[in-house]
DNA sequence: GCCAACGTTGGC
DNA sequence: GCCAACGTTGGC
């Protein structure tokens, strides 16, 4: 089982908007690395630290899992969604997502603040500078220091 | 294929 | 709101 960690800004999509929706398609990534990730490394049971950017204080809040398959994600195909695509189509989508499901809140938010100091943690790419990527994959080591602070 | 311009992310 | 980082676009 592999583990990840996704971005979501908790004003578009929160922890509590997972909790209350159960599973959520994790439409909207149009970045080719995230992409590549939920189509091709992804697998259903992966664990995802949930994590909340850009906002007053970024944390990750919750523990989700990969909950399908890559499929097609549907708002490239909506002309009235924000995410919609024309440059893509139906016969070869170019925006692959899976779903997400919610399994818990950590205890407490983890904050970034917190895991930028720990020594352990150096290496994280959530520490990297420039880290843009809204997805990407924890290592074991990583994630379990990140589980024992909660 | 290069690279400047532009847009977006995300912490602060 | 600022700004660094960096991905994408498009002209050449």
């Amino acid at each position: 089982m592999a583990y990840w960690l996704m971005k979501s800004e908790p004003d578009a999509y929160s922890i509590d908007d997972l909790e209350r929706d159960g599973t959520e398609p994790w439409d909207g990534i149009r970045n080719y690395q995230a992409r590549n990730m939920m189509r091709d490394d992804m697998r259903m049971g992966d664990k995802v630290f949930f994590y909340h950017s850009s906002c007053k204080e970024p944390a990750v809040v919750g523990i989700a899992q990969v909950a399908s398959g890559p499929y097609p994600d549907p708002t490239q195909f909506d002309k009235r969604s924000r995410y919609f695509d024309e440059k893509s189509n139906g016969d070869d989508p170019r925006w692959i997502l899976v779903d997400i499901a919610f399994i818990r809140k950590t205890k407490r938010p983890i904050t970034l603040k917190e895991l930028k100091v720990h020594p352990a943690l150096i290496d994280f790419r959530l520490n990297k500078r420039g880290n843009r990527l809204s997805i990407f994959p924890v290592d074991e080591d990583h994630w379990n220091v990140v589980i024992d602070l909660e």
